[in-house]
RNA sequence: GGGGGUGUAGCUCAGUGGUAGAGCAUCUGCCUUUUAAGCAGGUGGUCGAAGGUUCAAUCCCUUCCACCCUCACCA
């Protein structure tokens, strides 16, 4: 265990382990083995009247949160993960003897309870206890009650006294929970099949993204950590399947930031015979359904302002929304008056940049931070989409769309490419980019263009990064809000564990 | 990687080139319907780390570390 830092922490560890002695020395185990509560303490609080006229016994558990002891009576508060429940202790009630073990108790100390119900003075429905026991003995600080946990790392690195402490923080990944519970309900309601593919992937690919690299030792290969799900759960599509989704966990070796983390959470779901047109309807039912299951409606608050899923949903083309914004049209520019235009809108482009890039910069630097409604843009540059099918009427351009919400991508998807032959050239571009020093572009993929060619029907697919989701229908700002764990640089080591290294 | 910020008691935060502060928590005492309990008295600090300047550094300088914000990178 860690050396405490400071004499006061010294101080505070020896009076738990204290009064841990002294519950054993009464012959009492201060880590039982279970306690069967009849009650949840919101449960009492609803069913109260009823259980103060009646006078029947009930029981509930807890962590003490707060502790105000008068001499021969004590109030406690027990939190549960319902919320809390204020028990009385009176000398008594409980008798001498017990109600000395009420001074062994401390803040963060879990305990049952046993007693009946009633209503103080200033009305705060109470248990008052005619026993209790000692369930598991805390030997560590709470944070400060009124302020709770503010430090932000802290906060990520003990995420379990942020819970503790921040009932809000509790909420956020209940509605997360419910909102991945709502996705899967839903999908599942329009026939989809959920399904599990490879985390560790010999070829990675579906996304452009740098992968993180493992080995497998009993086959001597190196694997890879997966950038996307795509290209297995295409193969399902090919298998015979009609409709498919995954919730995966996604690897990305990238860097870290407000909204991205390097892993993370990505819903894909593949759609037989359907193009792009009913994917994004698909979508928006879906985001909808959450909106209201999640948030109760379809208005919902994001930071000061507020995002409301009930208006029709714009479907604007890329090209055209982007020469809206540059008031001149793209296509007839030139990569060096492109260029320019990068500059004079804040930021540089990269020193010999492909046409597909320099728009993308400038849609992410004028169009992206204006689409906070919910917005379809459609009908991307070919350059930008090595697994979409060419648009039916310009072959230009392929049948994607990607939706924006809060000025942020949540969503991304197309008409699936089935034609083998183009998507061969496709990843043959790719694999030139890659020999040019992009390290991100795709690798070959033999055996999906087999799978390509023993045909893939027409298909229609679409990944949602769920974790960007769950910000919008939490309200928060950072996606290390929307993670229990975030990936923090792990903590320096102690000294003493210095040492044990060394030695 | 660039720019900005933060780091002082367990927690939330003040503060100063000359022996370190508050509130809460903690400890002791009093108190049987309290509730950010109260009253009285205590304990608790390598002022993120290492160097430097200085008679003297928590404060000024340099470097480093962690975290936050921001830009870049990143579908």
């Amino acid at each position: 265990m860690e050396a405490p830092a400071t004499e006061n922490l010294a101080e505070f560890l020896q009076h738990r382990l204290d009064k841990l002695a002294r519950w054993r020395e009464a012959g009492i185990d201060p880590y039982p083995y279970r306690y069967d509560a009849t009650h949840r303490s919101d449960q009492l609080k609803a069913d109260f009247d009823r259980l103060a006229e009646s006078k029947d016994e009930v029981s509930a558990s807890g962590r003490i949160m707060a502790l105000r002891g008068f001499g021969k009576s004590t109030f406690v508060h027990i939190q549960d993960e319902a919320g809390q429940i204020q028990v009385y202790f009176q000398t008594n009630k409980l008798g001498a003897d017990v109600y000395e073990r009420v001074g062994w108790l401390d803040m963060g100390d879990i305990i049952g309870v046993k007693g009946t119900m009633f209503k103080t003075r200033t009305g705060e429905m109470t248990i008052t206890a005619t026993s209790f026991e000692l369930l598991t003995k805390s030997l560590e600080p709470l944070p400060e009650k009124w302020h709770g946990l503010a430090d932000k790392e802290l906060r990520y690195r003990r995420r379990y006294i942020d819970l503790t402490v921040n009932p809000d923080v509790r909420e956020v990944f209940r509605k997360r929970a419910q909102a991945l519970r709502e996705l899967r309900s839903y999908l599942d309601g329009q026939g989809f099949l959920e399904v599990e593919t490879p985390v560790l992937q010999p070829l990675y690919g579906g996304a452009v993204a740098r992968p993180f690299v493992t080995h497998h030792n009993a086959l001597g290969v190196q694997l890879y950590l997966r950038i996307a799900d795509e290209l297995y759960l295409k193969r399902l599509i090919v298998g015979g399947f009609h409709k498919v989704y995954e919730v995966c966990k996604d690897f990305r070796n990238e860097g870290m930031d407000r909204d991205h983390n390097p892993e993370f959470t990505m819903i894909e779901y593949y759609w037989a015979y359907a193009d792009y047109t009913q994917v994004m309807e698909l979508t928006r039912a879906l985001f909808r359904h959450l909106a209201e299951a999640i948030c109760g409606g379809l208005k919902v608050p994001y930071g000061e302002s507020e995002i409301d899923f009930d208006e029709d949903w714009p479907q604007r083309p890329y090209l055209e929304a982007l020469g809206e914004a540059l008031a001149s049209d793209p296509v007839g520019l030139s990569d060096n008056e492109l260029a320019e235009l990068c500059e004079t809108h804040g930021q540089a482009a990269p020193d010999g940049a492909s046409r597909a890039r320099l728009y993308d910069q400038l849609f992410k630097l004028t169009v992206e931070p204006e689409l906070v409604s919910p917005t379809f843009i459609v009908d991307y540059p070919k350059e930008l989409s090595p697994l979409a099918k060419a648009h039916r009427t310009n072959p230009d351009l392929v049948e994607r769309f990607e939706l924006f919400v809060g000025g942020h991508e949540i969503a991304n998807g197309f008409s699936e490419l089935n034609d083998p032959a183009d998507q061969r050239a496709r990843f043959a571009g790719q694999v030139k980019m890659r020999a040019g020093g992009d390290f991100e572009a795709h690798v070959m993929d033999e055996d999906y263009i087999r799978a390509l060619e023993f045909g893939l029907p027409p298909a229609a697919g679409v990944g949602v990064g769920f974790d960007r989701l769950v910000m919008l229908l939490t309200n928060q700002r950072s996606i290390r809000d929307v993670l229990l764990f975030p990936q923090m640089r792990p903590e320096a080591p102690t000294d003493s564990e210095h040492d044990a290294e060394r030695s």
